[in-house]
DNA sequence: CTCCATATGTGAATGAAATTCATCGATTTA
DNA sequence: TAAATCGATGAATTTCATTCACATATGGAG
């Protein structure tokens, strides 16, 4: 009845990534023979070539298309399994995958994650930066086993949780004229150079909620990947980022950076972290939202 | 390496399914003696538990409520999995990917598409219009599975099933002089404007089979990417073009634009479906070709 | 063009692993 | 308490994946 098994998966896997049937064999220690055989008996039981015969290179048809993206979407499941088994082997419960799609909260999760890791010695905490298709898709890949987002994609199987609302503000050095403005205007970003985190620009809220709806555009855009550097370049006057306020003020004993306003009533944001539906009763998962609940991190009063 | 297979899986939850062991071998067709072997092996690999034995009872631990969440959910996707492959090899599933070399077959295509989706719902279309090497290659490098052209190339691997036959007519505006003529010479559009598609002049009709054997250029040759526009121009006497003469009585209801005989034979034109023979026994590429010869356009008398 | 290195395909042989058979002890039920 | 049912266990058996040996095809180097 049976037919596809996990070795076929790990083969098709194999072989796209080697190139060769004979690669892969090697990889998976087993003989060319063997690697063969196995694709010889499993298209002749579906009735379908996986591979192409070009000379002597391989290439995918539509079925092996679809097998491979099978193979890929299932065989880290199979992975992740053993390696949870192997934890609750060695009497550890397991390990929460946490996936960040929020730069700044790096600091705030740090934050959560040195308790939790107290009060739930067992569990691993492994902390992730990069998805290929999007936080949501990892959640429901089951790469990842919480996600931390300002963007909730209420869709079922997935619950979000708010952990925390905060004050999206414009940060500028000490020389900057708009340091201590009560706010400041889209067209006043006109001639500055924007420091951002290197996402597509429609994630940025900067962007989409402030700079974008006025139709103005900064007049140099600068990607950079840390905080720290971020920071230290509006403190030397090199241009002006858009941060949350809490970590501005955390950072204000180490560089000399001023929070303004972003218009008049400011720009609110909040963020969520995202589990699945199925694993509410996991006593370990539930326990970390609602770790990350208690120490929500008050909002800046923002006028109405 | 690998620990975890599919009937691991199985077991687990056909044992929650039925409640015992001996009912899930009697479901998965085995022994009750098959599945104690094969869950004994496993428990002791992963050293772990799967059921706690109380009396002639099994009790889930952690890690079999682990496994029995991943069976469940892993499990499906390999019955959905080879369910696909089935669809695959009985033909009723996959892509098909359809290249475009003859720019006014569009409406044409369009036609045959429609009940062509609704017969196979489970077939997607792609129509394609351009191609790095030209359609041939893309056949043949499995970019596209059927071509339609006005130009077969009889290769072996290739097969070409004639899909209609049409007449290629000048087309004029309604204050052109030729307008209701019987027929026009070469030598009478080297003062006009001639309209076509952005192809190269050897690609076209106009020139191989009207134009260049007189040894006649036009006055000027002017690229135009949509059928709509082309038509328009026509209209108001911006130039002539040269299309099939069923596409131009369809646009005759929209666009003052009338049919000229080229030469007093007229240029005969075929449609042809281009496919690899390797494919010849993939039900929903036939049944393609199929519908496309019941479609047939009826051609406009040609004299002999 | 030829040779050689390299790749995949194939059939028979082999051996490891899954399955069955036979049986036992334990538990539930009548 | 006997009968029935269930899971565990060890030995026997069968299955089937793997290997071995070899055939065949291809692409590149000389």
């Amino acid at each position: 009845m049976a037919i596809l098994e996990r070795i076929h998966l790990a083969i098709i896997r194999e072989v796209e990534r080697q190139g060769s049937l004979t690669a892969a064999a090697a990889q998976l220690n087993l003989t060319q023979s063997a690697l063969s055989h196995a694709i010889a008996k499993l298209e002749d039981q579906i009735g379908v070539k996986i591979w192409r015969r070009e000379g002597r290179s391989l290439q995918p048809t539509q079925p092996g298309e679809f097998l491979l993206a099978a193979a890929n979407r299932l065989l880290p499941q199979f992975a992740h399994a053993e390696e949870r088994l192997r934890q609750f082997a060695k009497g550890d419960r397991g390990t929460l995958r946490i996936g960040m799609e929020c730069h700044p909260c790096y600091q705030w999760l740090l934050k959560i994650v040195a308790p939790y890791l107290d009060r739930w010695p067992k569990v691993e905490v492994d902390v992730r930066q990069k998805f290929q298709f999007g936080g949501i898709g990892a959640l429901f890949g089951y790469e990842i086993d919480m996600l931390v987002t300002p963007d909730p994609l209420y869709k079922p199987g997935l619950r979000f949780t708010p952990v925390f609302d905060y004050e999206q503000v414009l940060v500028v050095g000490p020389h900057h004229p708009l340091r201590g403005a009560d706010f400041v205007l889209p067209n006043q970003l006109a001639e500055e150079t924007l420091i951002t985190y290197p996402v597509p620009a429609d994630r940025l809220d900067i962007y989409t909620q402030f700079l974008t709806p006025a139709g103005i555009s900064p007049r140099q855009h600068k990607p950079i990947e840390t905080t720290d550097i971020m920071l230290l370049m509006v403190a030397h006057g090199r241009g002006v980022a858009a941060l949350p306020r809490w970590l501005v003020e955390e950072y204000a004993s180490r560089f000399k950076v001023y929070p303004v306003r972003l218009g008049p009533d400011g720009v609110a944001k909040q963020i969520f972290l995202g589990m699945r539906e199925a694993d509410a009763e996991i006593d370990y998962i539930r326990a970390f939202i609602e770790l990350a609940s208690t120490h929500r991190v008050e909002a800046a009063p923002l006028p109405i």
